[in-house]
DNA sequence: CCTGAGAAGTGGTCTATGCCACTTTCTACC
DNA sequence: GGTAGAAAGTGGCATAGACCACTTCTCAGG
């Protein structure tokens, strides 16, 4: 039916008003206040605000009240990730290309690179999927000066590194950090996750014999579905196995 | 400072046991059904769903049912390989423990040892830190029958495996998951961090060489503090390493 | 045999209300 | 004046109930 539109949002797009409005640290009026204020109930109002405190923009306290958080640039540290290097889970994989082009590598990126933020980059984003079900968005980034005739067919290949050997690139070693993240809107919506749902954030630079940076790859795995799992062997030889699995699962029930 | 006992904290562990029990995909009573079997009101359970759905747990359908999203049975797949080490960080690290005492399993942890529920096991609960900052939580459990003499100093002890070499037991492997998590109220509170922050989350299985469980390890780390590194050779030596390294920054909450 | 309408069961939203726990403030007592 | 205690205001927890939206199953009608 229509855009019947939920009170819940109605409160919460008030109080980010209010946000908006008010300095850090500033409070937000009380709940039975603002249930008057939007004639809405007070689980309703304690909804609202509690999403909001989820999110961390706001934060509530016991017997004082409820304020405008401090910091918002928390999130912004968050900016690569990687995917992993053979994240092969049981399963079909696929992907479906969501954008990409050669374009202008700019500060991040080209910090990561090694590159100013003019050099250009194959740029190219994807959706990854298992058994047609969304798992990871992967972004995969290389120098156009590594490799000037790669195709978005080479980038595709899942045999990418295959490719990038046919291009003259030895690939020598990875870097990868990985971290827990949370989802943000268009992850969660691309992912089909819900908004904040915990996932696993990927940054891998790939660098080749002569020591160039040949490629640099954030993604998102979502946290419902993916484990790291490893094997240590803690006897003579400190040598153990390191698997990305897939939790099989919710997708199909059978 | 009772410890009054929140009715949605049991809900919520009343679903822990199920999804503990229950393989992945498998229904968990209907809401209004739960209501009735733990005396609680709808709203009471649904606050516990959520919180389990938020962390990835349970999966919401509406109109068809709520299910166990997590899947626990994992195996096969080798994909690279490498060598992961336990986390550890540069710093200087100390610990206090929060709770201690030889209780019986219960079904959670039970299971993954592979005992009984009411079988003893050796608990600690303790909070790790790095430089005095709030870093894990950390949960170790061991069986009693594996270790009847073990105390909380050998528990205690950075060397732990070599306590346990002392009591008889040799560790020969272990294997450990990591996934992506957020952090609830206490778990928030005791790191120092905002509730539904990210967080790691940890869990090592250990075996010695005749194959039995001997212990249990489950911890929570710092998303905003660490990360795990690691460096893949993908030539010919199959080798890497991992660390977990703390995150140069702040520690200010707000 | 197939189809479609309805019933039943599920989660989703919202209301109205009560009491508890914590914090701050103000007041009355010493 | 200083201090203990009451009062007021805040968020925290929980209840009972109503209605809506979506899914699945059943069964009567074609």
């Amino acid at each position: 039916m229509g855009e019947a539109i939920l009170k819940r949002e109605r409160v919460r797009d008030h109080l980010l008003e209010l946000i908006e409005t008010h300095p850090a640290g500033a409070p937000i009026p009380a709940e039975r206040v603002l249930c008057q204020q939007l004639s809405v109930s007070r689980p309703t109002v304690r909804s609202a605000v509690e999403e909001l405190v989820n999110t961390g923009l706001l934060v509530r306290q016991h017997g004082r009240g409820t304020f405008v958080a401090r910091a918002k640039i928390t999130q912004e540290m968050v900016s690569g990730t990687g995917s992993m290097s053979l994240p092969q889970a049981s399963g079909t994989w696929s992907s479906r290309v969501l954008e990409h082009a050669r374009i202008p590598a700019g500060a991040r990126v080209g910090r990561r690179l090694h590159l100013s933020p003019a050099a250009e980059i194959h740029y190219i984003a994807r959706l990854r999927l298992v058994d047609g079900e969304p798992m990871a968005l992967e972004y995969l980034h290389v120098p156009a000066a590594v490799a000037p005739s790669l195709t978005l067919h080479d980038m595709e290949s899942g045999d990418f590194y295959e490719r990038l050997r046919e291009h003259g690139v030895h690939v020598s070693e990875a870097v990868q950090s990985i971290e827990p993240t949370v989802t943000n809107e268009s992850e969660a919506s691309l992912l089909g996750v819900p908004e904040l749902a915990p996932a696993l954030l990927f940054e891998r630079l790939t660098t080749d014999s002569e020591g160039r940076q040949v490629e640099y790859v954030h993604s998102i795995y979502r946290g419902d579905r993916y484990r790291i799992v490893s094997k240590l062997t803690l006897g003579d030889q400190p040598r153990s196995t390191v698997d990305v699995q897939a939790k099989i699962g919710n997708s199909n029930p059978f």
